[in-house]
DNA sequence: TAAATCGCATAATACAATGTTATAAATTTG
DNA sequence: CAAATTTATAACATTGTATTATGCGATTTA
């Protein structure tokens, strides 16, 4: 068997450089080489392609036949090689690469959406997956390594996810023009008799907040029972009662039919920030990761 | 600006080459050098790239998110490098190129489909452009060089056009069970009377064939007139005639429906092969042009 | 036509890329 | 933990890619 002896970029380089210049010296100007160097690359070109490259022709270089019939795909060569390193370039500059994150339906559609926004302006190479399930199906992910990042809450651990928790201040969230905008702080004695919307009564956050109520001797007057924070936004706008949520899930609504007061006692919403532990982040991956992480600074009850 | 240092096809190999085998050692025999110099391909373009290129992870090098990001690009480089060098090899083999090819309508039916399907059959990559026309617009593609081969008659000559001249025996074409058929050669006067389907007044076979009919003191007795000898063949297939047509096409009717003799005295049906003189042809241009040449040798008065 | 000019090829040579073997370091496996 | 396997590093040979100096052939110019 004969050996497989590919040309080489630089070889395929010089002859495009000749037949878009039109002669050797030019071609070694352009490539910024000398013009031996040039003349060398495509005699040991020619020499190995075993036909004639050039047809000289009145001072001009003129491709042959066969160089012509092969053209097209060092064209494309060359092209690629340039994409390669122009996109090896951004991707060491965080400017490229593919980011899949897991987190709650909720943040699907309050905080993540802006910080993504901001963190893909000035990355035009970079694309994101986001998928928002439940928590276990994203634990699952974490595992699986299905996903590079995870937001999600109610987390137990486990050994082959890397986690971060933090907690986000709670408020008081209420109509615009409720007289509750009088206070500064509000507390449950202020809440009592109000129809109060609070999350699914297993969820860790409800049980957090009855107890606020039970230690306060306030009855908590359920009315609406929802899974995110966002429909008790939606439903506080709408005047059907007040509800405390994360503070992080209350400033999107501000503003939109809605205020908020700070909730005492402190009732914080526990947030875990996933990864797997095995998986290797790529750069790109650690730098969202830290920037998701200061976006959350301002919400977070001080440690 | 920085550098736009493209990575060298070497290291992307490499790279390949271990993505595919799992492992440096694996991926060292693969490409038929030592581990170390594997490694160290490696370790180069990791460097130039500026990222990670692998995570080890029990054992298996497992490629990063980065380099998943490039490898599509990655392996088409490498295909299209493989492909280059194959259709070089295909090309000095005379296995690859294109040639075009002016001919006369004549030829364009009859003889050349025969020889270029002949030429093809073990040239997979070799493809053809076929243009019939009049001998004036063939001199004209040769002269402006956008053909690389042409067949034609009444030739002048040009300084810009090579010129190889051959003479093609002609022959007596009639239907079969025609009482022609009991000759062995057939002469002006065993077509006295007969109605005779024969070219073009103006053109010089038929100068030809009336001053050989003159000679032997017979009337040509002009029935149809036509452009080609395959229609000349068509129709002595449908008994209108008899005709004096050149051994190439008589060939391709025989047995369907038409006998031919030797006609007497000589004819020479003469054909004129060019090329433009300045265009330096390709190997495979060559190569159908001497195959051409040789189609026609039994078909030539002997000089 | 001789000389000058232009463009390409070749020669001698420097340095970087790419391979080798030998060997150390790290990791997986039994 | 030791043995085996795999990867990384070191020292060095070979080849590829550049350099400058120079020769050769074709077209231009005097």
């Amino acid at each position: 068997m004969a050996k497989h002896k590919t040309p080489r970029v630089r070889q395929l380089e010089a002859l495009m450089a000749v037949i878009n210049n039109g002669s050797v010296t030019a071609a070694a100007a352009d490539l910024g080489i000398s013009q031996p160097a040039a003349s060398r690359l495509l005699a040991d070109l020619g020499k190995e392609f075993g036909f004639q490259l050039f047809n000289k022709r009145e001072g001009q270089m003129v491709p042959s036949q066969e160089v012509r019939l092969l053209q097209p795909d060092i064209q494309r060569v060359l092209e690629l090689m340039r994409q390669i390193s122009e996109v090896s370039r951004d991707i060491t500059n965080r400017k490229a690469g593919h980011i899949r994150i897991a987190c709650l339906p909720g943040f699907a559609t309050s905080h993540l959406p802006d910080i993504v926004a901001d963190f893909l302006q000035d990355r035009p190479g970079v694309s994101m997956t986001i998928e928002p399930d439940r928590p276990e199906r994203i634990l699952e992910w974490m595992i699986g390594e299905q996903f590079d990042f995870g937001i999600t809450d109610g987390f137990v651990g486990h050994p082959a996810v890397d986690r971060q928790d933090v907690q986000v201040r709670s408020v008081c969230v209420f109509p615009d023009g409720n007289e509750l905008a009088e206070k500064s702080v509000i507390s449950p004695a202020d809440l009592a008799g109000r129809s109060i919307i609070h999350t699914r009564k297993e969820s860790d956050f409800y049980l957090q907040l009855s107890r606020i109520f039970q230690d306060a001797h306030v009855a908590l007057n359920s009315r609406i029972e929802v899974r995110q924070f966002t429909a008790a936004c939606e439903l506080v706008c709408n005047g059907v009662g007040v509800s405390v949520v994360s503070e992080l899930d209350a400033v999107k609504y501000a503003g939109r039919g809605l205020s908020f007061r700070p909730f005492a006692p402190s009732l914080p919403h526990a947030i875990s920030l996933v990864r797997p532990t095995l998986k290797k982040p790529s750069l790109v991956t650690l730098e969202f990761i830290e920037y998701f992480t200061k976006s959350l600074q301002p919400y977070l009850i001080a440690p």
